[in-house]
DNA sequence: TATGAATGAGGTTTCATTCAT
DNA sequence: GATGAATGAAACCTCATTCAT
């Protein structure tokens, strides 16, 4: 939990507020943005009522997840890119990396709702566009090095992985964790300079990939 | 439409039929399998009362959608095989083919719902399977060929092009009827046998990808 | 089938019209006079339209089926009271008598929609007060033999008579069919005068048995 | 009210509960089990939300009234019973007792839906057996005593005290609170030992009074 | 402050009645 | 005339949110 919130808060309070985040990511990835809010908070171990007094209603607590999510998976990219000085495999590494991305991804992939709110959101547009910003320099890097496809941008990228990387329910239980790596490795083979066909349309930038309308949760 | 359905209906009542059916395809499409059922009648320009007689229940709604879609996407199918002697292409072209199997995408791999019913109908059950065994020898050929790598299996590919197909609302408009198949590009580059690198996991087979537990829409 | 009805009707539309009041008699008997129309339709064998040709609504044909059974009613009594001269043992066949009885109080005791129907309908009020009259005559006159009890009058008769012909559905299917006349006899002893304690209340005469304020089914 | 339930409800969510079974009750007995769950949240002064959230279903607050009554009945039987030593005039008493053996009464001859319910409910069934256990005792006792006429059961006795003990709408509004009383005297005088007649069929038991089939309500 | 009860708007489904074939 | 399809009002039930304890 990544956990830069509002001001000053009791210590129990502070705990709640903590275990309804948790609590609310696991059951927005595994059950999608709109449960009931009756069960975000039976899974927290609070009554509503709690749960209400620290979010007033649902796109708020969507809001507070979606902002925890995307700020560890900033600081991890960070971290990543200190410590990698390989363009390609920085971005094949921060692809492979787990949790945090993939809550992310259910959020943004499969909830317009949870898209639309995010978007709203300076605070985690803001540490969003942080975060963007670290993949295009490294995609451009990856492609000054001749590494990564040009006929590509830093949009796509981030579709593509997040389609990857979105739990795929219909596979066996078992396989279900190792799938994403697996299909990130097809990807990255797909996105390697030296296997690559040209492709149909152009470049989506890292700019154009939001939401503009409203749009109803799956 | 494919249509095979129930002995004779009146005419007026078959119209009804392929309008709502026409119209939830759309709808599920758009906004998912837990739209308002008054929605899919509006849409269909018919009552409620008219929706509920064809289809008792939400379920039986969806079924007749999944039912529909597949049969026409096995149709596809299997005139192209007919044309196109070479596996790889032919698989392309499938791939790159349309709205059928973006539907039958939607309903695979966004709706839980949808996928319980799917494998609980023998009917669709039946049209999956024939679709699954053409794609599986066009699978097979393909690697025979040395055109499609070899650690990969049919049930990877289902899952993969189920992914690329997704529709991605979180393009811009413009963007989004392109991206699908740009994205099919990417994916076939990574899938072709020659500059891959090995993979995590192993081959997923066709039969693998079913649902068991019974799970909440996303 | 008494028939008495609206002038003249081609030779299938009088069958179908009297296949629908047979069928409708059933039915309501059966499972009370809120049963779906369709259901009705199905037992007599016709289609919604048609049944709606014949009877505009559901009261109409609630007022048809309770003019029918009511008729048939007077019809037995007079033929019972011509043979009988005895008061007491005439009473106590009519009330032996069975089924079109039967009707009479499952509409009379059960729904009230029938009853309130009834009462506004003066084709049906006239057939019941003719029979009521005849009742009361009887009534009269096994008092002044000394066989019925002094300090009961037609009304109660009637609602006692009626209670006991109510269909039980709480006893096996095989006592079913008895039970009315067993229960009829313990309530003709009840009223014998020569076993008679003396009763709280008053007696109630024939022409206070009605309904006067609409009410809900049971 | 007969208050023995679940562990312990707040304050306020026991007096709501309560609320709602004397409402439901009285609705009930009023106008059958069908009516609007709407309705009985009215009559109990709450929302519809509250009688679900109590209720889960409308089987659910049958259930729950039927317990009820049947606990009131069984409680008033015991009391009877200690104080009054002679057989047949506890039974007389028993049976001129009041309201709540009409709500029972209403239930188990007017629903079918209720009375499959209270057939199913091994609460509800034990405290009834108990009641019948009671009343069987009496009856015994009474005909050793050759008060009670022999050829009648306690099965007997209960379908015809809850036939006479039912609400008769048919009659005018201020006859309809004596009528009960009226009825069952004249149901005692048909049972008296003394001066009766032989009856048509067997006696029927208390274990033959039960609903076998699902039926549907009048 | 935390809790869980109460509320009522909104979605689902049934069925009386009307109307096209 | 007969049929069965279409309609929409009304009943059912769920849950987001508010509020008493």
């Amino acid at each position: 939990m990544t956990t830069e919130t509002t001001p000053r808060l009791r210590a129990d309070a502070r705990r709640n507020r903590d275990r309804i985040i948790t609590a609310a990511q696991a059951v927005f990835t595994e059950r999608g943005t709109e449960v009931p809010m009756e069960e975000v908070a039976r899974t927290a171990g609070v009554g509503v009522g709690t749960l209400y007094r620290r979010f007033p209603d649902r796109d708020s607590l969507i809001r507070a997840v979606a902002h925890d999510a995307f700020s560890s998976v900033l600081e991890d990219t960070r971290a990543t890119i200190e410590q990698e000085p390989d363009a390609w495999r920085a971005l094949s590494q921060i692809l492979h990396r787990g949790m945090a991305l993939r809550t992310v991804v259910r959020l943004t992939v499969l909830s317009s709702r949870a898209r639309a709110l995010i978007n709203a959101d300076p605070n985690t547009e803001a540490v969003n566009n942080e975060f963007m910003a670290l993949v295009d320099d490294l995609v451009k890097r990856a492609q000054a090095d001749g590494t990564l496809r040009d006929d590509i941008s830093t949009g796509d990228i981030a579709v593509l992985s997040s389609l990857a990387l979105q739990g795929v329910q219909a596979l066996p239980e078992e396989l279900r964790t190792v799938a994403p790596a697996r299909y990130i490795a097809v990807l990255l083979d797909g996105l390697r300079a030296d296997n690559s066909r040209p492709l149909p349309g152009r470049p989506i930038s890292a700019q154009e990939v939001v939401v503009r309308t409203p749009e109803v949760d799956v």
